[in-house]
DNA sequence: CTCAGTGCAAACCGTTTGCAGAACG
DNA sequence: CGTTCTGCAAACGGTTTGCACTGAG
């Protein structure tokens, strides 16, 4: 990844959309987008600091959280919080478009899955409660393979469960 | 809510986890208890700091954290993160105890519905992929059926999308 | 040349923590 | 009475913002 890939198509994409909203192209925010489209990890702020810091890019962090805004906002980028207190984003080209995640509690890997049986769920939902359904995100957490492999267990959070004691 | 139900049956099992634990039951802890077992809503923080003045009583925030940090791992509490920028706590007692949420991103309500289907799923991950599943979570954001009869429409976050367009 | 973008540092905001004094057991 | 809790206020950490300066168009 020592050479972003400032001319691939995603960039171009990006580009198209800056000029359709009238907003300039710079060079900060093609280096930016360059780092999530080269990488298909679900990325942190932090992560793609380090990715530009070792292409020898050195951008404020102000400019990646605004970067980073303007790819969420052109759908070429999805943002994500998997509960550990930031948001993570991913290249949203190059993969199946809809796609859930499991999330590794030991060790905080992130895989995807798809779930075909998600659209009949919105839609007993839509037509048991009347809600109208936008946009869901399904995550599971639990232990990957390979810790289960290196013997990693769960154990129940360390505290006895009450409720069934009542 | 004026008369916080200390007496109550979740209370007692609060105060055995208390005990259980080895852990003073104290008069702020109980009165932030009552607070989450006397409301079947999703309540912030703030919200339950609104409650507690409203009955009189005085209890700094670190000690409504602190004891909601609590009533989590007893597990008579469920915390959220519906993406709002803080947390949410809601009463596990009296509701049945595994349900997803819809959350309305106009007014923000929170309603609830059950997914039988979700253990298909996880079983379906678990074969297909190796990871071992241990608890889920699936919001579904859309427009709740009191906002859609006051007329809210749903425009697509206001920016065209270039990705059909390649 | 003009207006928007950038970088820095400070502000923000929900949450956590350190510590002196109060309360539980 | 010793140990834990409480309240206050300060710290924290990810994210946002204000402002002087730089750069795109």
């Amino acid at each position: 990844m020592s050479a972003p890939a400032l001319d691939s198509g995603s960039i171009r994409l990006f580009n198209r959309f800056l000029r359709d909203k009238g907003m300039p192209v710079t060079h900060q925010r093609n280096v930016v987008a360059a780092a999530v489209f080269g990488s298909d990890a679900h990325l942190s702020v932090d992560d793609i600091e380090g990715i530009l810091r070792s292409d020898g890019e050195r951008i404020g962090k102000a400019t990646i959280y605004r970067t980073l805004d303007l790819l969420v906002k052109s759908r070429l980028v999805a943002e994500h919080d998997f509960g550990e207190g930031f948001k993570r984003y991913e290249n949203r080209l190059m993969r199946q478009s809809v796609h859930q995640h499991l999330v590794c509690t030991h060790c905080g890997s992130v895989e995807e899955f798809e779930t075909p049986e998600l659209a009949a769920i919105e839609a007993r939902v839509a037509r048991e409660s009347g809600f109208r359904p936008i946009r869901h995100r399904l995550v599971i957490y639990g232990l990957c393979r390979e810790c289960q492999e290196a013997g990693v267990t769960f154990e129940p959070e360390g505290l006895a469960c009450p409720i069934e004691i009542v």
